[in-house]
DNA sequence: ATTTGATACCTAGGAATGATAGGTATATAG
DNA sequence: CTATATACCTATCATTCCTAGGTATCAAAT
């Protein structure tokens, strides 16, 4: 259904779409990105990032560009619309779940 | 190997080890905690819960008493040193995690 | 020249987590 | 006496991620 998104698992969908959201990266950019952004909190390779790139994109929420660059062969991804109704989505989910937690750590039940 | 807990899906495992922290609790009575004390936010069902005890259980990481109270059998269970010690790190790491992940939503890469 | 390392893309297979959707039994309330 | 709440349980499935590879090109080092 992919609707479901009780606990969000899902921090490097979370981070691929932020970091778009400031720039066009590309696939090898994006894994070196959220490792360097995290201070290496938070590291998925590429075995991950691969993957979910297609999936965001066969989904409609960003658009891939092939480009040549530096006689490379890269693929640009930018966010769609949609990406960016997204990330905002799993922001807001990532802030209600954040405080509640933390709340639950702190404070007890 | 239940070592790695790269983006700590587990936060049903991390609440459950801290309520448990503050008092004894039987399982149907932490499914409801969880989902009073996070307001809806977190509300892992009994199907997710009595698993996550048993293994933690079977890990060694709570102590489960059988018991009668008010004419029902009710399963209680405790922290044991070393469940509190992995709430500890578990803490730790969500700690780190949620610090990382808010830092580049809010400042970007 | 050729081997190595970095860049840049990719997939297959499996482990772990949690969501869904049940099932059993007893006590209490209507 | 029937329905609801309590209290336990499991099986099955989907999703997410990890591991561990593989291919190809380019630059730097031997």
């Amino acid at each position: 259904m992919a609707a479901n998104r009780p606990f969000l698992s899902g921090i490097p969908e979370l981070l691929v779409l932020r970091l778009l959201q400031d720039q066009e990266m590309y696939g090898y950019e994006i894994v070196a990105g959220i490792a360097a952004a995290t201070g290496q909190a938070v590291s998925p390779k590429e075995g991950v990032i691969y993957p979910l790139l297609h999936s965001l994109e066969k989904d409609g929420l960003l658009r891939a560009q092939p480009r040549q660059a530096e006689g490379r062969t890269r693929i640009y991804y930018t966010l769609t619309s949609r990406g960016v109704r997204r990330l905002f989505e799993l922001t807001d989910h990532w802030t209600r779940l954040h405080g509640a937690v933390s709340r639950v750590l702190r404070d007890g039940a």
